[in-house]
DNA sequence: AATATAAGGTGTATTTTTTACACTAAGGAA
DNA sequence: TTCCTTAGTGTAAAAAATACACCTTATATT
């Protein structure tokens, strides 16, 4: 890097947003710092990216330590760096955001040092975070829920196989409003990328609904985004 | 910055995609590359950020140096850091787009040394850029192309005062397409989001058309953005 | 003055999509 | 057997999107 102004150096992190869907509730996963500087407060998981690491590994690799989880898909939807975000200096982050299935298993394995603990929280429980998350946070909330509107991302947080009153209780979760269940199952069959299974729930005190899968194959070949003037 | 890892110390630039809107036609601006890395080479409008500068600052920086035109919009869109993107080391950039009035004067000042010349090309006519700069241009492009479809930014393209006409081809110049008048015009009317003023197009050889100006009150009264499921 | 040229400006019928809305069916628990 | 809880379904009305063609107006040309 010989040629490179040196004083223009400075740092950068990834900080994910990790949602999980669990017994009806939308969460994101956080660490509670270990060291200064917000040493106790609450964050998003993040850390610096190395040198000699792409920006998307290194969000793979948060994750991973996160949660043990790996090959998740995640989207980078902002960068943030105002001057004042990081008490001890320059540091310009790129948030990501992942969801996944929180399968049963939401125990979080320890993170690293770095982190005493890390815990799932109601995205309508979040504390005011360190640094600039809150602000992290909501951004990348709005994001996910601007999505879903025209993108079928939410799948991602359901078991494999899921009933449509899961999926329309994940969707009103996400945009925070009743939806009529009558026009959710028709528009979402409209869309033809479930595959409806020859299975049933069970488990559960009432009449057991059917089971549905996501179909990547369907979605690839139906989900065409519809923009406004198609002539 | 002592508490942290000096060893993790890494640069960071901005690309601006800058789209102006001339003849009919869509352009950006770019530079030929003065110096090296890509000495002679087109590019997208960049450089490095100073450490004590915001990264929004710095696009308008650019943008400025770039045209001469301060207090545009400017939206970030993308932050790119493959790591093999820059040849001398790892440089991460952070990509915005701007779009601007081309007001008659579209003569670009003399960048600075690093470019030997600024000029507006045609969207269609783009040549391989220096670094991954064609990425950063597809990337943004599209993503004007999706945006336009629900969000009325293409005004700023435009003079204050246009034609309906104008407007129309502007969009089909972004989405690519023939548009229906009837239909453009009836639809754009109804967004409900346009002054019609008492004056008509001059200089024209033929039925002279009506002018309008975006009018932002409107806007930002009418215009929220519809999600798929209302209920 | 008449004519040619070029774009401006307008309405309606059809189709598609979205919305509102309520009852019966099934399964397990008591 | 009854009760409780959720599953599952259809239709009519409204709104939005689409397809489509002709007359009007201003200027330039003869």
């Amino acid at each position: 890097m010989e040629n490179l102004p040196a004083h223009f150096d400075s740092l950068f992190t990834v900080d994910c947003i990790i949602f999980g869907f669990d017994e009806g509730e939308l969460k994101i996963l956080l660490i509670e710092r270990n060291e200064e500087p917000f040493k106790g407060w609450f964050a998003l998981p993040g850390y610096f990216v190395e040198k000699t690491e792409a920006i998307e590994s290194a969000a793979q690799r948060i994750l991973y330590e996160s949660t043990g989880l790996k090959g998740i898909y995640m989207e980078q939807f902002y960068t943030f760096g105002a001057l004042g975000r990081h008490p001890q200096g320059r540091v310009i982050t790129v948030a990501y955001y992942a969801m996944i299935r929180l399968t049963g298993q939401k125990d979080v394995k320890p993170v690293s040092d770095f982190a005493r603990q890390a815990v799932w929280v109601n995205v309508k429980d979040i504390p005011e975070l360190a640094f600039d998350h809150s602000r992290i946070f909501r951004k990348g909330f709005e994001k996910i829920r601007n999505k879903i509107s025209y993108q079928p991302i939410a799948f991602e947080l359901l078991q494999e196989k899921f009933t449509l009153t899961q999926l329309q209780n994940l969707y009103e979760v996400i945009l925070n409003k009743k939806l009529d269940k009558r026009n959710f199952r028709k528009k979402m069959l409209s869309y033809d990328i479930l595959k409806e299974l020859d299975e049933k729930q069970k488990g559960v005190s009432y009449r057991a609904a059917k089971l549905y899968k996501f179909d990547k194959r369907k979605f690839a070949k139906n989900f065409h985004k519809e923009l406004s003037f198609s002539k």
